[in-house]
DNA sequence: AAACTAAGTTACGGAAAGTAATTATGTGAC
DNA sequence: GTCACATAATTACTTTCCGTAACTTAGTTT
């Protein structure tokens, strides 16, 4: 039934960004460090799906948790190589919003 | 409580491009124009959700659909300029996905 | 008419995401 | 010590989205 079927790499790489806000979260971190709280309230997502997002991501090492032992404890966040490596995708996407897309259009 | 805030027109790229199928439907399209059951069974998608994405798509103007009248009718799908200009997009996740993605590796 | 094919829809169950309240941990004030 | 406070993270509950499979529609062949 399938067809010679796509490539497992690819795949992968599409189900990761298919996921809502994982973009929007390392497209944040490509800005530099930033601490839960400020990814939070940057992008607009929930603590319950930011705390999934970001286990997931350092799962995968594209970003990198740190624990400050400040007063309070702070917890930095930041991309790794892989995660870096993923800018020219954010900026491409960046671009054909600029060049394609209507504020005003509306999905179903 | 948000910050400055996100550009409106990259947020609206990043919802579509984050919604399940929609980026493999249109990497299949990049191959050339396909009907609607080559699309399913090249990606695995459900004609419930192909049907929507594609729904989408044409409202978006990313994708133009083209009623054939043959014997059979034939119903043709293929990807407008504003869709085909999205292929460096795919490109880069692509090429990504090559060096980056371990096989191996699992999401929560 | 019965059977076939392709495009698309519907009904239903399960998974993912939104919201808000709650917990955990560590601080300083008293 | 304990009370109030702040931040990271989890839990409970609801809603929305997705997967599966059966069904519909329309035209064709037998």
């Amino acid at each position: 039934m399938a067809q010679p079927t796509i490539c497992p790499k690819f795949e992968k790489a599409i189900s990761l960004l298919s996921q809502k806000w994982t973009t929007l979260v390392i497209y944040q971190l490509l800005l530099g460090t930033h601490r839960f709280s400020e990814i939070q309230s940057s992008i607009g997502v929930s603590g319950k799906v930011l705390s999934n997002r970001l286990k997931d991501l350092e799962n995968l090492e594209i970003v990198k948790r740190e624990v400050i032992p400040e007063t309070p404890v702070i917890i930095e966040y930041s991309l790794t190589e892989k995660g870096r490596s993923m800018e020219p995708i954010i900026r491409d996407i960046e671009k054909w919003s600029q060049l394609w897309v209507n504020e005003d259009a509306e999905l179903s």
